[in-house]
DNA sequence: GTGAAAGCGCTAACAG
DNA sequence: CTGTTAGCGCTTTCAC
């Protein structure tokens, strides 16, 4: 691999023309910068992004700060992801994908700060101490997702206490009096993340508005326990007539639940979800939905750190209020 | 941040006293080791990854090569990102997301070569300019899924012969006649996608194995497209009995198509999948299918480069061939 | 067993 | 407008 020295010497120029030819940070004559940028093109060469960033104190990468890898990876997680790539790819930045090492309680859930300029971080807790940590480094980073204490933060989040008011809302005008929310699981929500308790406050408070009834259960994240909390619902004595459920891999669950118990959607009781239009579409019937906008979220995340890092100030808390599509998931309470 | 210079001068010692009780290629005595670990613990020291990679020329990170960002990411890819991450984070390495950048036709698809040690191909076509590119300039590399041209390459990949004579294999054991297959997209079949190929291929050589009949379709990554697909399958003269899809996203759009149809899964129709078990448990009914094993496969691939970089020489071509798991979307030939 | 110094490839003062 | 030189923070000869 030819250095810029190499350049340098082939072009008979010094190197710091050579580096100011290519960054432009100075003026150069036409016959020069011909020389040298032919000399780049014959060598093949390409500056060695380690040294520049050595030098320059920036490494125009940034982290994504993914939640640890625990058994199973919730596969939402990973539709921020695409979003995230394709922000540093507009803006030419590197993408470094970063998980919380379990066994260095030291250093809790810290990028190795010299690789990357700023971080974004998703699943992100109430109290989350990473959030600590990085103010008091004065590290640049960006959520997706928000906690309790947000004084000069910048996140986007989608706004769930919008998003669970809209479904009950919405059941409400079609007749429905028993709801039922099946929210991510126990642990998640003793975890503190911020959604996860959110949504389970903001469906209670809906629920009071409206002057309805309804129960909220906790439920893993695949399809066999949204079968089980589903079934639980029918054995109390007065089952639900419509269903609210925040995590996309359980639909299938609580349909097949549904269907077991000789009820037909959205005949006779009524379904809608929090979900990508994706995963809304995968099911039959197709669910009414929340449109969870996974890239963008990722992409607006993303975008908040990266116009930090260009020298930007900014402070920009952004809730996505995204529509309701109806599908062919619910309907009229039965009477 | 402290830097090695500081903790050498605080403990009264050379740096590369520093650098050698860190590193342990050298004896140091026990007193000295005392002072530095004391000194590093005092200082919260931590070395800087960059700098350290320039001097030895090796970063401790690798890249995955995410295929280009094209309108819409196809989600699978994500779920082999989890496995790689795993997999580095278990080896202690970095991971960056790479992804091929439409605007530079010169240096296709090439990582910036001085920030990773190797990379991890997916989304391999049968004749791939990377693979050529990063044979010639002697770039570790290891790839999920493979081309034709595989001498001296490292890679892992679904044996999707196997997979596609299975599913033909089962069907025709419950006396399917009329099969049909839905691909993934035409755009990736003529991008030379080594699954889709090879699919397209044993498909028919299945069908011929076994005296059946059928067609194939491609089909583009969304339900609707799938809806689409299998409506065309039903207009000509004699339907199929029995569907096979590859893509997950389109299980949706197939059997909402097979339910507008008056037809039901399995009595009338079976459907089986080559995909992820929990794609498989979104639908009513789960579908019958090849467990795909995405993580295990990202994981693999990336153990593949990893055991390179470390030094290992290995020449592994492995292919999974995951069981057909029995689910509720098939069953025997209507009479 | 330890220290001094060169060097990884680049950028950024500082001169001219 | 261009060249010289001193780092960026670390590893690694080469001496002792």
């Amino acid at each position: 691999m030819p250095t810029i020295a190499d350049v340098a010497k082939r072009a008979g120029v010094a190197q710091s023309t050579v580096s100011h030819t290519l960054s432009g940070k100075r003026p150069i004559s036409a016959d020069v910068r011909l020389r040298v940028l032919q000399a780049i093109e014959e060598l093949g060469y390409q500056p060695h992004a380690l040294a520049r960033a050595l030098a320059t104190r920036r490494t125009r990468t940034i982290a994504l700060m993914y939640p640890a890898l625990t058994s199973e990876i919730s596969e939402p997680h990973l539709e921020f992801v695409s979003g995230v790539l394709q922000a540093t790819n507009d803006w030419k930045y590197g993408l470094l994908l970063w998980t919380a090492p379990d066994e260095n309680p030291k250093v809790p859930y810290l990028v190795r700060p010299d690789l990357v300029d700023g971080s974004v971080m998703m699943e992100v807790r109430l109290d989350d101490p990473r959030v600590r940590r990085m103010k008091e480094l004065h590290y640049p980073f960006a959520m997706i997702g928000h906690g309790t204490e947000n004084e000069g933060l910048n996140f986007v989040d989608l706004d769930f206490d919008y998003a669970l008011h809209t479904c009950v809302e919405y059941l409400a005008g079609l007749g429905h009096k028993r709801l039922a929310f099946i929210n991510n699981s126990v642990e998640q929500y003793e975890l503190g993340l911020g959604y996860v308790v959110r949504s389970e406050g903001a469906f209670h408070q809906a629920l009071a508005q409206w002057g309805l009834v309804g129960t909220s259960s906790f439920c893993g994240s695949n399809a066999q326990a949204g079968y089980e909390v589903t079934r639980a619902l029918f054995t109390r004595d007065s089952a639900p007539t419509a269903l609210i459920v925040l995590n996309a891999w359980v639909g299938g669950g609580i349909m097949r639940a549904i269907h077991d118990q000789g009820l037909r959607i959205p005949q006779d009781i009524s379904l809608v979800g929090i979900l990508s239009p994706r995963a809304a579409e995968m099911t039959v019937p197709p669910l009414t939905a929340i449109d969870f906008p996974y890239k963008t979220m990722g992409y607006r995340g993303a975008e908040l750190l990266l116009r930090q890092l260009e020298g930007e100030t900014l402070s920009v808390q952004e809730f996505l209020k995204p529509p309701l599509t109806i599908r062919q998931s619910s309907g009229p309470c039965p009477s």
